[in-house]
DNA sequence: TTGTAGGCGTTATCAA
DNA sequence: TTGATAACGCCTACAA
């Protein structure tokens, strides 16, 4: 093992003083290009690395990031942070800065995480997910000037901090104009209880769709707690209705899943003997359902699912929150992302 | 804003010297007791929080412990590392750990990034999932004495370094086990391709309880890359052959739900208007399929799966880790968790 | 049991 | 353009 090779070895090596080095790494347009080059390849020859301790120490900047990661809920929908986390890892490296993972079992603790997390270890920044209306969160941290970005819009004010979503109506909207097109008229939606901005959203964009098309959409939803079994339930009450709808939206992946069971039972597939691919044993349903996240549920199930897109948006993030950190101290645009439409089997 | 508040100011604030609040801190025991409070009332009043930074700079030790995270493969097992990330942070965070995150191409990017964590952020130790025969990842790391534990046996030599990791033959043998009892005796297996310690083992377990039985295991495995496309393929060899298993084990949830299909297709299932659960509408197959790794597909699709405690693992991992960093310069104990069998509708 | 001095590796300030 | 000096906050000797 060799030793601990610090600025002030490669100073000795280069023959200039450790400050010189320091000017090669922070502000190499200082440097004579003959000195910066004998430093850079003393650098290279000893495999110096700047210790980011000492560098915070002076800087007050630690270069890492946090974002927390939350305890899978059902599995279904909890699958969507892998690929968001890796997404966020990848960009932030890139960019200089590390991810470092906490968790928090709601917003209280995470509060206390965030005090803990920026007075010991001088946090730069952090990236929150899925936040609601009146975020106690983002209040906490804007009052203290702490830099962070938002996976999800702040429902209440649009200008309030840096955020990056994904745009779920348009992806509802795409998916009832998907069956639309097909000939459908009476396309139902199966979502979340009013009062959640993402859910609302979502149930906005089918609505809207709908009324575009010349469709009154009342009578034609119903709002269900996520889960399978409430997706069926739901489904089905939907289903056993006077004019019951020839197509169904659904808000999640799990709720579709549920609905796919009620639209199998209540009217039997007319393609069992189809094989067209991987998940074809599950035929496509006399109605047509379409999910939403893209889980790998759905495409092991060959459900049709609207997509979103996980790694971008979580790349946005990091550069949202690297131009606060790193550029100059105003509020960058907030990046809003077209989900797509994965069609499967289902629809 | 308050400024910020150092081991001088609750010095200041306790009317004792900077040295007193730092044996406070360190060293309780040689503080009196009734300094000892008084300090740390000071602590508690004013929010006092010890900077990472400083503390590293002196101890060389950054209380920070790495995890790669992967990119996602097919979706459906990599949800594993959700649950396992989540268990880990925990207990780090219990132990007084933070945990970092990283990407890596390859076993070589994964190197390079060793180093640069080591040198310029003193990481103390890595947490390494996944490894095989030969990893040049432990062998760099034991070479440099770098703490680390890995989730999957060093399948070269058990004691090479600390390991936590699943008994899968043990999960295959209980999966061919409870269909053994459910009176099958030509039950067939489909997993990956020899060479792979994880994918022996589990052929193994399979193996064995088959031989137990005094069944000739001879003709009834296949072996197959994951996925779903590939299991469904080799299940229908397998079922197609002279005198075909009339069950099967699959080494992955992936070949499972292809399996699935491939049963389905051979012989209809007897249970079309079955009804139990949220994934009724799949029904009991005739020949009986039992997967792997109880990921959320498995859940929604009612496959009976082999679950890996994934959250104890993790939380043993960090345990060897903080016993190695922490503790006595020993090799910890490995630890071999028992996975569970799942049941659901497939088996 | 408590206090004083020095230094970890870096960067900012200022002088040469 | 380069170099000397001080300071960031903490911990480990050692002295009182």
């Amino acid at each position: 093992m060799s030793e601990k090779v610090t600025i002030a070895t490669v100073a000795r090596h280069a023959q200039v003083s450790r400050q010189t080095v320091s000017n090669v790494l922070n502000s190499p347009h200082v440097v004579r290009e003959e000195t910066r080059r004998r430093v850079q390849e003393a650098i290279d020859a000893l495999g110096y690395r700047a210790s980011q301790a000492a560098r915070q120490m002076r800087t007050g900047r630690s270069r890492l990031i946090a974002v927390r990661i939350e305890p899978t809920r059902d599995g279904i929908n909890g699958s969507v942070l892998d690929r968001f986390l890796h997404g966020l890892t990848e960009t932030a490296e890139a960019a200089g800065y590390r991810a470092m993972l906490y968790t928090a079992a709601d917003a209280a603790a995470e509060i206390a995480t965030f005090d803990d997390l920026l007075s010991a270890y001088d946090l730069d920044g952090f990236v929150l997910t899925g936040t609601d209306h009146g975020d106690p969160r983002t209040a906490w941290l804007a009052e203290r000037a702490v830099p962070f970005v938002t996976f999800g819009r702040p429902w209440d004010d649009p200008d309030a901090h840096p955020w990056v979503d994904v745009d779920g109506a348009a992806g509802t909207a795409q998916a009832t104009g998907h069956l639309l097109a097909a000939g459908h008229r009476r396309i139902g939606f199966i979502g979340w209880p009013a009062g959640s901005g993402v859910g609302d959203d979502r149930r906005a964009g089918w609505r809207e769709a709908l009324r575009a098309a010349g469709v009154d959409p009342a009578g034609l939803d119903r709002e269900a707690v996520d889960g399978i079994a409430e997706g069926e339930r739901l489904a089905a009450d939907l289903l056993a209705a006077a004019s019951p709808p020839t197509a169904l939206v659904c808000a999640s992946d799990s709720l579709a899943l549920g609905a796919l069971q009620a639209a199998r039972a209540a009217a039997p597939s007319t393609a069992t003997a189809a094989h067209t691919g991987p998940a074809a044993h599950t035929g496509a349903p006399a109605v047509p359902v379409i999910g939403f996240d893209d889980t790998p549920v759905a495409a092991a199930v060959g459900l049709t699912s609207v997509s979103q897109p996980l790694g971008d948006a979580a790349a946005r993030c990091v550069d949202l929150l690297t131009a606060v950190l790193d550029g100059p101290p105003r509020t960058p645009a907030p990046v809003l992302l077209q989900p797509s439409l994965v069609l499967r089997h289902t629809a």
